[in-house]
DNA sequence: TCAAAAACGATCAAAATCAATCGCAAACGA
DNA sequence: TCGTTTGCGATTGATTTTGATCGTTTTTGA
């Protein structure tokens, strides 16, 4: 099932602790440790290294970025509502793929922490309209695939029909979808209709399709509708997703993982 | 005799070894060994003939590319060798362009610097393979659009088959390109030919084809062909090139414009 | 202010990786 | 055919990286 994955070379394991402290402005010993399941010892001199690049700045218990991208702030502020939970369902996402699958992703926060768990996923072709999840594996990793389309800015994604052209010329085993709003009697739901458009049309290109989504999704509607309940396989979300929504779920057939 | 399997020889395998460490980012010699069936001794060794060559550089356990940002420097270099030159090109074609038009974009050093100069262009719509402009311009300027495709590491583009998709249902008024080569001729080459593609399809759909490209670029050669002088209305170069050069593009009946 | 907890740096040993060397076999040229 | 060259694999000792330990320093919270 889980390709055995091999440590990755050191100067990876720093670019991406580079990138993780670059776009969350901090990041703690720890956290890096459990990420990249090494030891604090080799966390502590990678930052150290880092450091005398000057690409970040020591501090006790961690370190802070040196590079802040400003304009990011909205979008950062929304990955670390609960960057934990998300974390932790992109982990359990990751569990699903399998070897040398193509798969979806499409913009969000969730999807971009596991588009970050395939950096030393070789073997898989990513496709995506995520500009975000684009850089992130744009040095190494999977063979990668931008959908195209108009560059929604607010989102860092590509939308819109001219999607649609390359979308429909690709088949992926798995999509991953995030999503702004799931309702049980509303459905899926995004912001932006052009949006919707492109999750749908991959929805139907997908071999299954499996939603990602931390419980602050739950009963929430926005304006544009796309998929439905019945194209969806799979749920991952997290504990606190209100049982009432899982039975229902389940009862129409749809499995809920909870991580 | 003939053996029963032939191994590759061994220029053939040092080839593919470069390919995987370029299309990957990084590579372990475990990996490779695996992948080339011969012992790590044969791929150390293959590894530090690249390395020689410049192609990879090493690091303990395999070897990165010199292009990824795992290896900025080399990148960096790259783009600052001829910078000012660059510069004044962009500048140069920057002031073509009209209010309210649509304009296309390819990947390259110049062309990005082109791109900068747009962020305050909000009447415009750029059309560009270019992931680096893209990012460039992923806050603020013109409307942007992908045109999707395979992500090309090593120059950040999109390109492949799945670009025309999306080429073939704008139109631009104006195509501004970058080359790798010029040759009076062999005409415009680029090192990869789903690059060269992307680049003849664009052509075909623009207004207007002008060529950005320094004088280091005159009677290069490249692998791919593209499009061809015929196509090209405009090229902006520096005062460097030769004037030979320019005699006989204006005698073709291309203008020629030194920055 | 003081004590407990957390984080740190230094050190050491184990594991992984590397470089150097040797010998073998195939290819080559005389 | 014979000696030479070239490329490869295996072995061995050296080097690098890593993880664990332990005493010290910093932070936290009463």
């Amino acid at each position: 099932m889980i390709r055995e994955v091999h440590p990755a070379l050191a100067p990876q394991r720093r670019e991406r602790i580079r990138t993780m402290i670059r776009d969350g402005g901090v990041a703690r010993v720890e956290d890096l440790r459990k990420t990249l399941k090494v030891s604090v010892a080799t966390i502590r001199r990678d930052l150290e290294i880092l450091e005398e690049e000057g690409k970040v700045r020591r501090v006790h218990g961690g370190a802070v970025s040196t590079e802040s991208r400003l304009e990011e702030a909205v979008f950062e502020n929304k990955t670390h509502l609960s960057a934990s939970e998300k974390q932790k369902i992109a982990e359990e996402a990751y569990k699903l793929i399998e070897a040398d699958e193509a798969i979806y992703l499409n913009g969000g926060s969730t999807t971009l922490f596991l588009a970050r768990l395939l950096r030393d996923r070789k073997d898989l072709t990513l496709v995506t309209n995520s500009l975000q999840a684009a850089i992130e594996l744009s040095d190494s990793g999977p063979r990668v695939i931008l959908t195209g389309g108009e560059l929604r800015r607010i989102s860092q994604t590509m939308v819109g029909p001219l999607t649609s052209a390359v979308l429909e010329q690709v088949r992926v085993d798995k999509a991953f979808m995030g999503t702004m709003g799931m309702c049980l009697k509303h459905g899926l739901t995004t912001t932006d209709p052009n949006e919707a458009y492109s999750n749908d049309v991959i929805s139907k290109q997908a071999g299954k399709v499996i939603l990602l989504a931390d419980s602050s999704k739950a009963e929430k509607v926005c304006f544009a509708r796309f998929g439905d309940w019945d194209a969806v396989d799979l749920l991952i979300s997290d504990k606190k997703l209100p049982q009432k929504f899982t039975k229902s779920l389940r009862k129409r057939g749809i499995k809920v993982r909870l991580s």
